[in-house]
DNA sequence: ACCCGCAACTGGTCGGACCAGTGGCCTCAT
DNA sequence: ATGAGGCCACTGGTCCGACCAGTTGCGGGT
């Protein structure tokens, strides 16, 4: 072992700005479980003290931790900073920040999503209790009904089925990079869909491939509801997707499965 | 759509930190590609200047922004802070941070990657260029050579192959969540493969698996490609996974296929 | 022509100051 | 005794001015 490492050349040193070791030691804490959510940090005055360090420094590193999504504080709180229970916030914005820089265009984000959602129905028809069964029933009743309310009511309920299935896959990747990336999606385009003239038979069509898909898990069988999910998802969305990319979105449908 | 509007809760103000709407400018020209990496920053007391704000507020503002990865500040630069090309740093923070916190296991793990890299192949199968086959074969030769090298070599041989394939799925959200993952699967149980005794086994049956794969995706074979490729990793990483999960793992492997 | 040292910058940190809020405590009226 | 009201200590947000160590580029000396 030592070996090894003789032969690598040494690692360059990095200068450690006094608020990134805050940043670290705090952020460490939150990690290992010893500041909980909820739980408070030192004021910034009081936390100059304990570091050593001027508020300046401080404050810089509370930033840092504000926009990680670790930590919020308000003006006046005297209970000090908030340690935030963990939210995909910071993902989000990573991954929209992705979406924009690399102008990464509807065609990617469907493909992406008909991948993640593929795979979330199928391990849910293997592993979904049966009360995630009967909630994403209650989510199709839900669209079902929301078909005279008008497009938002029949967003949110599909996006609390979907949520239904994300959460029955029992991994919690698929699960917040579905919601992340249906997210993005839906910023792109339900304005689009609730403009639409047809937008009624679009939600008709769409609940119906839902119940497909519900069905399909009911009965257990994964590939099959795999493939209706994601076969919804290009048949919702296609039309949306220049037609130039659509082949690539395609490939997903037509190699994978038989 | 003002009616809609009529009916909804009027948005809570949310007071405007001074530093944020800096962050928000800075990223704003970022992200729309008037600000190209590799241009520069004014100097921090230049924008106290330009914006109208103390150093201070500045300071905080480009700790939000270095924190994000969109920029780099060094002491003594003469030319201020550098817009920075995009890289996933941010993302795979976030998703460092999201297997940390929620205690996600290398099961979810591997699972999360069968089934990117499943899917990779898939999409490698019918867009690779000749180039990019041509880099996989190099790669596999590679590893080929560095199975006398030690496991080090191996792994950055492989993470090349990996690498290539990801590229040619045409799909950049698959090819950054490819590499993050991987970069988390491997920190966590790199060097208990570099210490496992029977290591070089484990490489030469890694290396058979890979170049099954690539031949796969050279005779064009989607659906086959995906499946060797997911089988690949099971085979690779399944031993490291508690035993209790790897039918969950499994799963993806079990079903979905013919 | 080349090298070297100086000086004008840079960012990193500090300390102190002021402001507008917040929230808990204490007082006063009921 | 109890409830409502106001006061005040403290919070974070911002500003200012200062000093340090380091980098860079320029100009002068060789």
């Amino acid at each position: 072992m030592a070996d090894a490492e003789a032969g690598r050349p040494f690692e360059p040193v990095r200068p450690v700005r006094a608020y990134q070791s805050i940043v670290e030691q705090v952020e460490d804490r939150v990690l290992r479980g010893l500041l909980r959510p909820g739980q408070r940090l030192p004021s910034e005055r009081e936390m100059t003290a304990q570091f050593g360090v001027s508020r300046s420094t401080v404050r810089e590193a509370l930033r840092v931790l504000e926009s990680d999504g670790l930590i919020r504080s308000r003006p006046g709180d005297p209970n000090g900073p908030e340690v935030l229970p963990f939210s995909p916030t910071a993902l989000r914005k990573s991954i929209t920040r992705l979406v924009r820089v690399d102008e990464i265009g509807l065609a990617e984000l469907v493909q992406f999503r008909m991948l993640l959602e593929g795979s979330a129905n199928l391990l849910a028809a293997r592993l979904a209790t049966d009360d995630e069964l009967a909630a994403m029933g209650d989510a199709l009743a839900e669209m079902e009904r929301a078909l005279d309310r008008g497009y938002e009511e029949f967003s949110r309920a599909d996006v609390a089925f979907h949520d239904t299935v994300a959460t029955a896959s029992r991994n919690v990747l698929i699960q917040v990079c579905s919601d992340v990336v249906r997210g993005v999606v839906l910023s792109l385009i339900s304005q689009k869909i609730a403009d639409a003239p047809d937008r009624r038979s679009l939600m008709e069509r769409s609940l119906r491939h839902h119940a497909e898909v519900l069905d399909a898990v009911r009965r257990r069988d994964g590939p099959l509801a795999a493939r209706l999910a994601r076969e919804s998802l290009y048949d919702y969305y296609a039309d949306y997707v220049p037609e130039a990319e659509r082949p690539l979105v395609r490939a997903l449908l037509e190699t994978e499965l038989p």
